[in-house]
DNA sequence: CATGAATGAGTGTTCATTCAT
DNA sequence: GATGAATGAACACTCATTCAT
């Protein structure tokens, strides 16, 4: 039985974590220093890298626990049977959260490893994973809706599943450069565009004439 | 009479920009030094002092001349007439370039731009003004379609013009963070997307048959 | 309860104050580097800097300290009812203070601040209020003497007080420019001028012959 | 016959002292840069090199050529026979010439080579004569004065040397902190001063009644 | 176990001086 | 001769990390 139990480790981790974003948020990744951390935080350096090896280890964490969220929400809308029902309800889930003020801190620490990834690997791994494994499900279930004629077969699964992912990021992006942005014309938009890319499925009961 | 003419000052300019976008591109706008340019302009400290104030200032400058040439780019393709066509060449053009070796390197050092903007206002405008002159071209010429009937009602103009820029955005990003991505699919669904949302436009002469 | 206390802060701070004198003195305000400071204290770049905000800071902590010190002395001068004792003393503690090897050093640093001053605003503040304090201060008692007859009344108060300051000033330069001036006759050639200007106070009992 | 003859060679040299001592009196010895100086010169930086061999050098002309002004000032005064009339006639060429703006500036380039010298021995030779050949001089005359009971028999004559050079250079340094100071009520109190000190010479004809 | 003072390599930048034109 | 672009050693200062207490 360890003496501080693991609630309290993960507790501590948080706190730290939750400091570190806010700060990588205000000021970015190389624009924070451990000082600000260890202020925001209200813990000493001592019990920071107790919990971190590095100021980059806690990058990396922010990094894996983003991933962690984004999968499963990913993995409950892979739920859905349906593929159009899908993606609108991905769409209303990152679009909606983009809404709340602690979220869109977190997507502006997010942009920033976006930009770190491309010159450290091990970060460029785990961004690869959280962009791969949702590509991966979007273009498995856009395949099986091909299959069953609800996806004009001129989009490539894997590309259709692309576009998607980017018409987030993007969104993601207009979003932080300007918090005014509005919001709801641009996911009116892309519910217009899913409606015309994928059919309706039919309501399973009602005779369904050719 | 300058005994240096604009020309070589131009060079000099452009061979720093060109040494710094190489730095920045491998490592980082943080993860370089000013030594790192220095080694890979050939230049010394000194010179380069003489052509830009600080490292943010080749920073900014690097970001100026990209906003100035996406501009010249997006103006050119502005010059057509068709809303589809237009929409046909921007993608052509991006997505093109990004074929080419240079512009993949430019296209990372981009992606640090963004993240930067995001804590620093003087790179914020200039992202901003790259965004949202495109953006309002796009929309203008959007709803002009609308009127002639040619884009879907119920794509607002705004949102249309945000969806096509994060596209492209989303694109760059995917690109950037693995380089083996296909891009031809990820053309050809841009293309049936907009085959979907602009109705062609009639040839002017030809009888035309529903 | 902190885990150094105020006494091993102060010690730390006089400890880089004297260091930095010692260089200042050596080499100037300007011929000192950050690594001379450094080298001298024992202590590191970062334990300096966490002390003090910047080399200037140095500087001025200086300039302070050194204002305080005088400050006091002649607070202390100043309790002498008598215009004349008081000069006396005033001399005789900043010319003896002049024969021991550790303020000779100092007025040296003195004069550098006197020259910097010029221009530097801060310091310029700091060295004007350890000049006119002292006058004023001097300006004072020259005028109560002068009500009890005993200043000639052709001396302004405030440029006697003026002249002694000068008098001091110009013996700390000239001892900084040759050590080996003998500062004695000088005292002494002080000592007769007062004489002159302010008559003797008669001791209060006694007979005093004419 | 030198193609550039001596008078032009003097007319670049006094013009780089001018410039360099405008930018000295502006800025510090050490916040000047040779930029600042090449600036003010209108001269270009090969030209003003092909006349001084280094900032340092420049600096010791400007030191040469105040003590050569000043050498001349005094021995002028020098061939005054009376003591008393020639400290007279230095106060008032030392004095007077400061309400003048020009003089004030070189005395603030002064006071920075008084500092300066404390840690650079060309200079320190060239400050020193500047004040040992004066004071030899006064000393020599006070002691002829002394001779003829003109001057009090207590003050040592290399003192009171001292004690007016000393009173000198107060008067510049107050001046130089407080550009507002009255300097006309501190000659006034030197003149007074004076003659506490000094006995009138009695006018050679006549005859003086005891 | 927790602390936060201390470390010191590394940073961006300056500026006296040179020398090809 | 005259120029001023170029040099590069040296500077003040920072900050991720450690470890004595």
């Amino acid at each position: 039985m360890p003496k501080v139990n693991r609630a309290h480790l993960d507790a501590r981790r948080a706190q730290i974590i939750d400091a570190a974003s806010v700060c990588f948020s205000r000021r970015g990744l190389h624009g924070t220093t451990m000082q600000d951390i260890i202020r925001e935080s209200g813990l000493s350096a001592g019990a920071i890298y107790s919990y971190f090896q590095s100021k980059n280890a806690i990058i990396a964490a922010i990094a894996d626990d983003r991933h962690a969220v984004e999968q499963s929400a990913i993995r409950n809308a892979g739920r859905e049977a349906d593929f159009g029902e899908m993606l609108e309800q991905l769409s209303q889930y990152f679009v909606g959260s983009l809404r709340q003020a602690g979220e869109q801190e977190r997507r502006r620490v997010g942009i920033q490893l976006w930009a770190e990834a491309l010159h450290d690997d091990e970060l460029l791994a785990v961004v690869r994973r959280g962009v791969d494994e949702p590509r991966k499900m979007l273009a498995a279930m856009a395949k099986a809706a091909q299959l069953q004629g609800r996806l004009r077969p001129e989009f490539q699964p894997d590309a259709i599943a692309r576009i998607f992912i980017a018409l987030l990021h993007g969104l993601i992006l207009q979003q932080a450069w300007d918090k005014r942005m509005e919001i709801k014309p641009y996911l009116a938009a892309l519910d217009a565009l899913r409606r015309l890319i994928v059919t309706e499925q039919r309501k399973p009961a009602a005779n369904t004439p050719g």
